[in-house]
DNA sequence: ATAAGGCCCTGACCGC
DNA sequence: TGCGGTCAGGGCCTTA
């Protein structure tokens, strides 16, 4: 599933493709898919817009457009932007269609329906309640502890609640908590405050880990949530310590991998190098 | 305030 | 081969 880095890549590779073309006819086969404001107000207002810049908050990708508006887009689980020439059919997952001004086509695909776009002139109450760049100066190990501290719920799904480490999603919390030594039940204030100094960098270290390899795409069907702009592959699914491993040996001690259900979602853990 | 559970969706997968 | 049931999973909402 897209988390940070797959979408650090996204934003990445769609600028060459995407950099000062403008938005020329727009079309919404979906109409839940656009979170703000409406359908047909989405259509009305991205037509003449021309994409002048390119970021990301957490999950979130910024496109910021010549008018000052910006339009986020959150993949989600299986969402997809591509760009694509002028031809191209939008499929059954084909749920927002942008022609450009240059004959390419920019398709939002999303086959489980959960990404959301916005176009708004404020992002600020959508990105509001997220906790601080995990790989910014303002993501600091006493920024994770003070977050931390004084709560019960287990560590895994403390990291997946975006007001602690925004960007960090299923995958890269099993690895990060792999790679810091931590079981993924441990509840948050029961971390010392040297375990949380190797989350710290645990943190950081897969996340640019998942950048470098352009992400991680896992699954071989129509599902397979994650493929870079251009189609490819990424590669970070290679290096999984924990991730999709169930019953695997641990690359460090030979262990089986465990896998338990935290907070509705599959934690995947070593029950010997994980104390 | 925190924690836990439900919901949105639909392709894949399993058992019969 | 076909059918029904179950699962996955981010973020938001409701409930306790």
């Amino acid at each position: 599933m897209p988390e940070l880095p797959e979408i650090e890549t996204f934003v990445r590779e769609l600028e060459p493709d995407l950099a000062g073309r403008k938005v020329v006819d727009a079309a919404v086969h979906w109409s839940k898919i656009i979170a703000v404001p409406t359908a047909e107000e989405f259509c009305q207002q991205i037509v003449g817009e021309e994409f002048v810049s390119f970021g990301r908050r957490a999950k979130y990708m910024l496109l910021g457009l010549n008018s000052g508006a910006t339009l986020i887009v959150h993949l989600r689980m299986t969402g997809h932007l591509h760009v694509l020439p002028a031809d191209a059919q939008p499929d059954k997952h084909t749920h927002v269609v942008m022609r450009l001004d240059d004959g390419h086509t920019l398709h939002y695909q999303d086959p489980r329906k959960f990404g959301r776009l916005w176009l708004v002139g404020d992002v600020e109450p959508i990105l509001s309640k997220l906790s601080a760049e995990p790989l910014s100066a303002e993501f600091t190990t006493k920024w994770l502890s003070e977050r931390l501290q004084s709560r019960n719920a287990p560590i895994k799904a403390l990291l997946l609640d975006q007001t602690i480490s925004a960007g960090v999603g299923n995958i890269y919390a099993d690895e990060a908590l792999h790679l810091a030594g931590i079981h993924p039940t441990r509840p948050g204030a029961s971390l010392k405050a040297g375990e949380i100094k190797k989350l710290h960098a645990a943190i950081r270290i897969v996340l640019q880990q998942g950048i470098a390899k352009h992400g991680s795409s896992l699954g071989g069907s129509v599902l397979t949530n994650y493929r870079r702009p251009n189609g490819e592959l990424g590669q970070m699914q290679d290096e999984f310590q924990v991730y999709g491993r169930e019953g695997e040996p641990c690359h460090t001690c030979d262990k089986p991998i465990e896998r338990l259900v935290i907070a509705q979602r599959s934690s995947h853990f070593c029950g010997k190098c994980q104390k």
